[in-house]
Formats: structure tokens, sequence, C-alpha cells
DNA sequence: CTAGTACCGTACGGTACAGTACGCTGCGCT
DNA sequence: AGCGCAGCGTACTGTACCGTACGGTACTAG
């Protein structure tokens, strides 16, 4: 199905990020009504050019996922000296950034994008094994959710060095934290349900989810942890 | 759009709740790549009769995502003399009770079916407002978030009463507790990702879960409220 | 037996869109 | 100048599918 003249590391010109923006844009205004037509008017470059770049609507839809999910990178893990301050501090910022990046338009719309594709491909499977790696969920939530993850286990890690934090699993008590960020967001968002998230809400949500995960997992003198 | 000759509380003859069993089992085999003409040959009956009874494919979905979001309906709130065993068990019965029916093939189709919806509709909101309550989305939301919203607080509030729970708002509690029972998994599942879960699992995370929650807001007999 | 009703099966019109073919333009190279 | 190439714009093909129309069938009423 998928020839993908464009494999994972190839640089991408400047003309094909304009595509890429468009589709982009295309794809927040108009759902995933997004017809190649459409793109390449939006882009001013010709159908048959989309072809030999992208080619397939499929490739054009990963190649935009992939090129988007590149730009959610955020600072690096500041190891040195934690303390409860910087610790709480650190998490905070990943909640905020986290909310941030799901509450954008760009994100939802590649979300239900991706969401709608597992639709099509979803019954096809062979039911062992983990899903198609290059489908467009596969590669949401290896940027969004896993990628997360990686940036955030290390934090956790040295928190717990530290005696600052204490849990079994650093991969569960991710999973907490990241329950415990979201909650219902994410969905509410994807089905269409209109959440003000400006700034002071996110800092507001960010600062409740740290200040439970540290009731749950921050190492008190006396106690262990409380994670299954 | 929708002239929806089946109102809200119309009933449903047999033979029309045989046509939207049938739409949910091709929407969970096929996808959304749900067509009129494989609808009504699969309930064998026509497209003719399809387009009378339901007046649109929307309508049909709308009445698909409707009756199936009516049978997810569970026990009654059992409110007599809580303690705090009690609790925890009504609170590990319901977290139990959602991640087995998100889990579902059927849930998990309905779910990217209304999320697609509100992709397609989703540029056009004046932003203001509420999502359109006609929406899929709106429909899912109303029977799946927000009724088990209304099935638990009164849990909580009770739980309160009786001394067992300290918080200051039942929402918010509420959403701590969906966070902490979903965390990844719904989202992980949406996009696509094979997680197994099985009774066992399941069960293991609803104790989690409520053991976390418990943590954060079981009133010990020193100690004040953790939520925002 | 005739008329009416409810429905099945299928054929048809119309439209939207993926993917392809082709002509034309501008640019670098020799 | 002549050649090749990258790419724009557009016209074209094929297909999928929504929504409708129509003929045929069973069943009921009078």
């Amino acid at each position: 199905m998928n020839v993908s003249s464009i494999q994972d590391e190839a640089a991408l010109s400047e003309r094909q990020i304009g595509v890429l923006a468009a589709v982009l844009r295309l794809l927040v205004e108009t759902g995933d009504r997004l017809t190649m037509a459409a793109v390449a008017r939006a882009a001013s470059c010709s159908k048959e050019t989309l072809y030999k770049w992208f080619g397939d609507r499929d490739g054009l839809l990963a190649a935009t996922v992939r090129w988007q999910a590149a730009r959610v990178r955020v600072g690096p893990v500041d190891r040195s000296r934690l303390d409860r301050e910087r610790l709480a501090e650190r998490l905070e910022e990943f909640a905020i950034n986290w909310l941030s990046v799901i509450s954008t338009d760009t994100s939802i719309a590649l979300n239900r994008v991706a969401i709608g594709a597992a639709a099509k491909a979803g019954a096809a499977g062979p039911g062992t094994g983990a899903a198609d790696p290059h489908s467009l969920g596969a590669i949401v939530l290896e940027n969004g959710r896993f990628a997360m993850g990686r940036r955030l286990k290390p934090v956790l890690e040295a928190g717990r060095e530290a005696g600052l934090l204490a849990f079994d699993d650093a991969e569960e008590a991710f999973r907490t934290f990241f329950g415990l960020v979201a909650r219902d967001i994410h969905i509410r968002l994807l089905l269409g349900d209109r959440i003000v998230l400006d700034p002071e809400r996110i800092r507001g949500e960010a600062a409740r989810a740290v200040g439970q995960f540290l009731a749950l997992h921050g190492a008190d003198p006396q106690t262990g942890a409380a994670g299954a």
C-alpha cells in the first residue's frame, strides 16, 4: 500500500514541510475531510507531486504525523541535585507541557485522524502481537504517550534515588501520573466537548496532579509506597 | 440534515433492534467503513427501509449509539450502611465495570466513530458554547463519562457523610477517580494498541485505583482532605 | 378477488474523491 | 541553443457510496 519515498529519517525539503503544514492546517479546519486536491490547492503544488513525494494519501498523513510529533520535544532532564521543591517543579512542568499539547487544535486533530485510521485497520488484525508499528495510531502513541514516559521516567528514578519518591515500577508510577494529569480531559476533548483550558486552569490542574502524585508516591520518612 | 423519524424515546421494534445490532457488528468488524448497503445486506432488509426508519446515515449511527449506550446501566446504589470495606468494594465494582466496558470491542468501535464524527463537525463550531448535544460525541460522553459520574457521585457523597471520605467537590473527586482508573488505557485502546485486559488484570487495576483513591481522599482520623 | 400496506431486492442517478496522464513553464547544465 | 528535469495546473478515469425509485411479494381487510 504505502510506498513511502520518504523514509523515516529522510530530510524534508522546505517545500515539503510547507505541504505538511498545509495538511495540518486543513486537518484542523476541515476535520478528516481532507482531500488530496485541497492539499494541492492549499500548498500550491500539483497532486502528481504529492503522490511522487508521499506515495499515498496514507503516506502523506503519516509524514504529517511524524513531522508534527517530532516537534513535541521539550527541555532536557536536569538531573542536578534534586530536592523536593525542584522535583515538584519538574513534574509540574511536565504536566503543564502535556496538558498544553493535548489541548492544542493540532494535537486533537491528529489524534482523531489516528484513531480513525485505527478504526479502519482495527478489525483486520490477527489479535496477537502489537499493532502495526507503521499505523498512525502507533506513531501518535509512540511520540506522545510513550515519548513522555521515556522522558519522565528518568526524573522519577532520580527522585527515587534522592529518597524523595517511593515506587516499585517506574512504568506503573508514570502511568499513575499520566492518569492524574489527564483525567477525563483528553477523551472529552477528542469527543468534541468544548473545555476551556486557559494557562491558568492548566497550571491549576498540573499543581493538583503533582500534589496528588506526591501524596501517593512521595517518600514519607515513615511510610512505604502505596503502589500496587 | 437529520430528520430522525426515531425520536429519543420512541420504542424500537424487534426488527429495528436487529438492524442496530447488525450495525454494531459491522462497526466492530469493518471499522467505520460502514455502508448502508452492507447494513441492509447484514440485516436482511432493504436500504429504502433503513432510510424510512432512520432517515439518514447519521440517524442510523445515532440510533445505534443511543441504543448501545442505554444498555450500560448497572446495579443501583446500595446506600445502606457504609463501612470502609463496603465503600471500597463498591468503588472497585465501579472500576471493574468501567474498565470492562471501555475495553469492549463495541465500546471502542463506538468511541472511534463518535470521535470521527467530532472530527468532521469539529471545525464548524462557533467556539462558544458546548458541543452540539445531538452529535455522536455528545451522546457517547453523556452516556459514558457523565452517566458514570452521576452514578458514582452519590456513592462518594454517602462515603463522605459516613465520615469515610474527604473532599470538597464531588465532581472533582470523581474526575480523579476516573483518571486513576483509566490512566492511559482508554487512549491506548482507541489508538489501536493491543492491551490484554483479562478479568484478572482488570481486577488488579481496579484494586490499585481504589487503593490510590482512598489514599488521596480517605478520611484519616487526623488528616484533612488533599483535594484541590 | 381487489385494494392497501409494509417490506425486500435491485437498479439507477449523482457526487465526491483517489490516483493517473498530459501539456506547459522555468531552470540548470553543457 | 538545445536538452533534461522538476514541478504546476488541469483534465480524465475508475470506483465507492449515498440516497431514491421501482418492481415484486407476502399478508391483511373488506
